[in-house]
DNA sequence: GCCATGGCTAGTA
DNA sequence: GCCATGGCTAGTA
């Protein structure tokens, strides 16, 4: 495993209950601000290995990426119970994203 | 080739 | 909408 990635598990791992962060925060904390679309690929492949709070990761928009037939639905009961709330247009409100700091 | 992204543009009201 | 990204999940040789 390299670094970027060790980063990227960290990183999710230290992320606030009841907090989200897009891919692209995750990337930029972890030392590549382009490599957004990698940090979906570990959650894939790396969330039940680590244990990591997958559900805590949502796109830029502040909207749940994953297809609702593929988890999608559960991420978003999961960050409800966690007392993230949703507008009307499916995005997280601001004020539930997590700035990287502890 | 694929994709759980993101930034920028164009077109409309 | 469109397309540049970028590492490995795919499939073939």
């Amino acid at each position: 495993m390299n670094e970027f990635t060790e980063k990227v598990i960290r990183i999710i791992s230290s992320i606030p209950e009841g907090k989200v962060v897009s891919y692209g925060q995750i990337a930029a904390l972890a030392g590549n601000n382009r490599a957004a679309r990698q940090v979906s690929w570990i959650l894939r492949s790396s969330s039940g290995k680590y244990n990591l709070p997958w559900h805590r990761v949502v796109n830029g928009k502040g909207i749940i990426s994953l297809p609702e037939h593929d988890g999608g639905n559960l991420q978003r009961e999961l960050l409800e119970n966690e007392g993230v709330e949703f507008r009307l247009n499916g995005a997280v409100s601001r004020e539930f994203f997590w700035n990287g700091s502890t």
